[in-house]
DNA sequence: ATAGGGTTAG
């Protein structure tokens, strides 16, 4: 009986094992069905059999369920290459790196080593990580074993190599390849277009017809694209007129990619053509070519055509969305781009990090700097998590209102989030740093960075130079050379511009002459504005106007406003009549050549003039402006103090000033920059110089100034280090417009030399 | 048991 029992006993748990077995074979679908599988293994007592263990861990494998799936290869009696395998290649197929390296590993620890079917994916593995040496490696292993003959082996090298940028291995693998294929070739061509080598991309696609494969639409798509991005924009254009005349028909993605091209040309009569093609090949609602659309008419200035593609869109998307909000900056219709913006982010469209940053960016490049801190708190509160883009985009607006606090704020987060390598990221930190006067922080951000390209030199030199450190500016440019980093016209800018503010004539002249006979840089007009401050500072006026006579170009108003800056400080009466009679001819609308010329009659005692430049002030349709009155006073208090500076009626005269500023505030009109800095100019140097940033704040305050007034002031003020007292006057300012002329134009030597009514 | 091509922000 006992005998019968077990037998029959035995047969049962036979028959259930069978059973189970072949419900396991079965069981390739859904992961519950996997669970159900593995939860009757355990109550089977199979789930240890190598077999079993073996399928539930490909179940699992092809689920993702990869810590289900490792607890069955650690409790494997006998982990084998095929549960390796299975594993290896599910964790390459779902992209989870790491994983499919720690298992190779694991594998080769435990002495098993890869074939033809684990090599491919750890490969791709080393491609995802970009881990070049363990790639290398594998390609050693293949080498030694033979497996890298296998073509799988060999293509995934070739596309391994292509992520690494190693380019010249991966064509080694090409080259020798039995049967080189089309994906690999163009893979080929095109890693070398996107790296700018123009010569081995024309060479391997040309080359692929040699070896009997024909390119394919992906092949030329891929060039015309990869030289879009490597700034070959010239031959991604020629690439698509071959293509065309080849007679191979174009997509979306070759119209897209060759209009992105074509925008940078800035050739709008190939965009209108490409714009008829498209719309013939009827890809007006592929979002990509929308975007390029608008992109490329952004780029050339056809402002109206921009919106009209835009308009024609049936379904709005983010992309061309963020491509017209850049064009309308571009076009400087800041307004209808923040207009755009409000109108879709109301509308509900998931606006993503490009739309954000590029409406900060343009924030921060039309002086509406406020407003870009504000948007850049709105996107963290929208949930839109800013990237390194972001950053550079955002700091140039805390640097122009000296908002330290901001910029700090940008700088925290860039190193929680790990920007900070990021030479972009670092220069504009460096930059905000040294605008908001701590320019031992922007030093430290200099040195700590691992990687330093032209950007972050110029960077620093120009903080230094804007603080008028002569001896660490000439002390980082000679860093500069001895770290193999040539100048560029940039460099040099701050160099003559910090040579101009010291007074240091030879060393400027030096570096003006070694610009083009050590360097190979032609000066420029912003070099050639700096060249004429330096001399004119100096009081040597006839050296710098001769200069001007030898310069390759004419002249304009930078250069010619420096000449007459540096009349007015040495009362130069004869050159700073040329100087402003061209001004008047090149701006006849701008009040501080008037004034200038007027202060120079004033401190020569010269009515008459004073009388002229007035009636050349109405005639050029000045004479509504209160400014003239202000001026007329204002000089003629000059005058009474011309040659005394510590006059005793100093008091009265402020007091004077005051109440005319108080009567100019009452009619409504607000005061230009240059007409009050005149005034305050004086006593800023010193106050500026002693760093009495209060004293500083308290003129400003007599003085009932303009946005643009409190603007300059700001930037003495945090040029003193008071950034505290800075940020006061931004509530100013939001209530207003702001007046800043050119602000991105001679970034740098604008405060130097601009201005040169020795402001610093 | 896979692999090559697209736009827009500094």
């Amino acid at each position: 009986m006992t005998r019968n029992v077990q037998a029959l006993h035995l047969f049962n748990n036979f028959n259930r094992k069978i059973a189970y077995l072949s419900c396991l074979n079965s069981a390739t679908g859904t992961l519950s069905e996997a669970k159900q599988a593995h939860a009757g293994a355990l109550k089977a007592g199979l789930s240890t059999q190598p077999h079993v263990a073996t399928k539930l861990l490909a179940l699992y494998a092809s689920h993702q369920c990869f810590t289900e799936a490792d607890i069955l290869l650690y409790s494997h009696p006998q982990p084998d290459l095929f549960s390796f395998t299975t594993l290896i290649n599910a964790s390459s197929k779902f992209k989870n790196f790491h994983r499919t390296l720690t298992l190779l590993v694991k594998m080769l620890s435990g002495r098993l080593f890869p074939d033809t079917h684990i090599l491919p994916s750890t490969i791709k593995a080393c491609a995802g990580l970009s881990a070049l040496k363990l790639g290398h490696q594998l390609h050693g292993f293949g080498l030694a074993t033979g497996l890298a003959s296998d073509s799988l082996v060999e293509s995934s090298l070739v596309h391994m190599y292509i992520k690494c940028s190693a380019l010249k291995y991966a064509h080694n693998v090409f080259n020798r390849m039995a049967e080189p294929d089309v994906i690999c070739g163009s893979a080929l061509a095109s890693g070398y277009a996107k790296k700018g080598d123009v010569s081995n991309a024309t060479m391997v696609f040309d080359e692929m017809g040699k070896l009997g494969i024909e390119p394919n639409l992906v092949s030329w798509n891929g060039m015309i694209a990869g030289f879009n991005q490597s700034g070959h924009f010239l031959e991604a254009v020629l690439m698509f007129q071959r293509m065309h005349s080849d007679g191979i028909g174009c997509d979306g993605v070759s119209v897209s990619s060759v209009l992105a091209a074509v925008g940078d040309l800035e050739d709008v009569i190939i965009g209108v053509q490409v714009h008829g093609y498209a719309i013939r090949l009827g890809l007006r609602s592929d979002k990509y070519v929308v975007s390029s659309l608008v992109d490329m008419y952004g780029k050339c200035g056809c402002a109206l055509e921009t919106l009209r593609v835009f308009e024609e869109m049936e379904k709005k998307d983010v992309g061309a969305c963020n491509a017209l909000i850049s064009s309308l900056s571009r076009n400087n219709m800041v307004d209808d781009a923040l207009k755009t913006f409000r109108k879709y982010k109301g509308q509900g469209m998931e606006l993503n990090v490009v739309s954000w940053t590029s409406m900060i960016a343009c924030c921060s490049q039309h002086g509406k700097h406020p407003v870009a801190l504000e948007l850049f708190r709105e996107m963290q509160i929208a949930g839109v998590k800013p990237n390194s883009v972001t950053i550079p985009s955002l700091l140039p607006a805390c640097a122009s209102i000296a908002a330290l606090a901001h910029g700090k704020a940008a700088h925290c987060f860039s190193l929680k989030r790990g920007f900070t390598d990021d030479v972009y990221v670092c220069s504009a930190l460096i930059d905000m740093y040294s605008s908001c006067g701590r320019i031992k922080a922007a030093r430290q951000c200099f040195d700590r960075m691992p990687r330093r390209n032209l950007v972050c030199w110029n960077a620093m030199l120009g903080g230094y130079a804007m603080h008028g450190m002569i001896k660490e500016a000439i002390n980082i440019f000679q860093l500069m050379q001895s770290s193999q980093q040539l100048p560029d016209l940039v460099s040099f800018t701050s160099l003559l511009s910090v040579c101009s503010q010291c007074g240091l004539v030879e060393v400027g002249q030096s570096y003006f002459n070694s610009m083009s006979k050590d360097y190979g840089i032609e000066a420029r007009m912003e070099h050639y504005a700096c060249m004429v401050s330096l001399l004119g500072r100096a009081g040597k006026l006839e050296e710098a106007y001769s200069l001007m006579n030898e310069m390759p170009f004419e002249p304009d108003a930078c250069v010619w406003g420096a000449l007459l800056s540096s009349c007015r400080v040495h009362h130069n009466m004869q050159l700073g009549e040329v100087a402003a009679n061209r001004l008047f001819a090149l701006e006849p609308k701008n009040p501080g050549n008037y004034i200038l010329l007027s202060n120079i009659y004033a401190a020569r005692g010269k009515w008459t003039e004073m009388d002229k430049v007035r009636d050349m002030m109405k005639r050029a349709g000045l004479k509504k402006n209160p400014g003239c009155s202000w001026i007329e006073v204002k000089n003629r208090v000059h005058m009474l103090l011309a040659g005394d500076k510590s006059h005793p009626q100093m008091a009265q005269i402020l007091e004077k000033l005051n109440k005319l500023s108080m009567e100019m505030k009452k009619s409504g009109y607000l005061p230009d920059t240059d007409f009050v800095l005149q005034d305050v100019e004086e006593q800023e140097k010193e106050h500026i110089l002693c760093g009495h940033s209060e004293k500083l704040a308290v003129v400003f305050g007599i003085l009932n100034t303009s946005p643009g007034t409190a603007l300059t002031v700001m930037k003495n003020l945090r040029i003193c280090g008071d950034c505290h007292t800075a940020i006061k006057f931004i509530s100013r300012i939001e209530r207003r417009e702001i007046l800043v002329r050119d602000t991105n134009r001679f970034h740098h030597f604008k405060d130097g030399v601009c201005s040169c009514g020795d402001l610093w």
